[in-house]
DNA sequence: CCTTGACTTCAAGTCAACTTGAAGTGGCAC
DNA sequence: GTGCCACTTCAAGTTGACTTGAAGTCAAGG
């Protein structure tokens, strides 16, 4: 496949692919003449980067993932903390979202004044100690 | 209050205080000689502040809510669909822990390999078209 | 009064993740 | 066999959210 087949097949623009190969996020297999040639299981890694993008994973993160791939101890471990760290993220967005639901139809002047909004508020601001990892 | 005690009593640093004063997310009451005062209130707001960001609202977008607050049908509209956006993230995230815990789990030699993994995968690409507002 | 050091301003720097632009190359349809 | 245009490289630009640095100011303790 060449780049532009890739990049119709994945959704992902061609400088982005430039851009992740320069990064080591995926390879090509080879040139004709100054063009790339990828193999179309690059097209699964992207769905895969693009995961783990959604997930609040960094390029670097990822790469290091694909790079620990032989290791399963590591890259299960990994795994399984992301999870959780996850799992924590998705806890503070479902009350973040129930806030919102709730201020939306809260008819108390200011949501300032509305104790159920005060009280979500103090939890988000007592979880909002991730530093960059969660985003 | 000066900065540095709403720089305490909050968490944010003071260059970050400063700099969302210029961005007009809060507002300093007056001065002593150069020195910004704030009003306790403020640590509410950069709690409201830090709550949005979390929620996956950029500056802007928390700016543009305070500045509409006195207009509740817009403002409670725009929170419903942030909430509905929250919602849809949330589902996403949900299933990538799912998928990272089972990756965790499986003993499937390559994670692509597993039926189960390959599912989420192809579910996430799928869900992968916000452009730039849910992060 | 004088020193100290926490504050001030403003410009510039940083970081991640890309995108854009300019200038060059070469595969392939005609 | 030749011209087009999709590709190439490399450097620089962009955006958002801050942080850092240099140089200056001033409230307060001694």
């Amino acid at each position: 496949m060449d780049i532009s087949e890739v990049a119709r097949a994945s959704g992902v623009p061609a400088s982005t692919l430039r851009f992740y190969e320069e990064k080591g996020l995926i390879a090509s297999v080879g040139r004709r003449g100054l063009r790339r040639t990828f193999e179309p299981r690059v097209v699964e890694r992207l769905a895969l980067i693009a995961l783990g993008r959604a997930a609040g994973f960094s390029l670097d993160e990822i790469a290091r993932m694909f790079a620990t791939e032989r290791r399963p101890r590591i890259d299960r471990q990994l795994l399984s903390g992301k999870a959780d760290q996850l799992d924590r993220t998705i806890r503070k967005l479902t009350a973040m979202r129930d806030g919102l639901r709730h201020a939306a139809a809260c008819p108390a002047p200011s949501h300032l004044e509305c104790p159920k909004f005060r009280r979500l508020m103090s939890a988000a601001a007592s979880g909002a100690r991730r530093k960059k990892s969660a985003r």
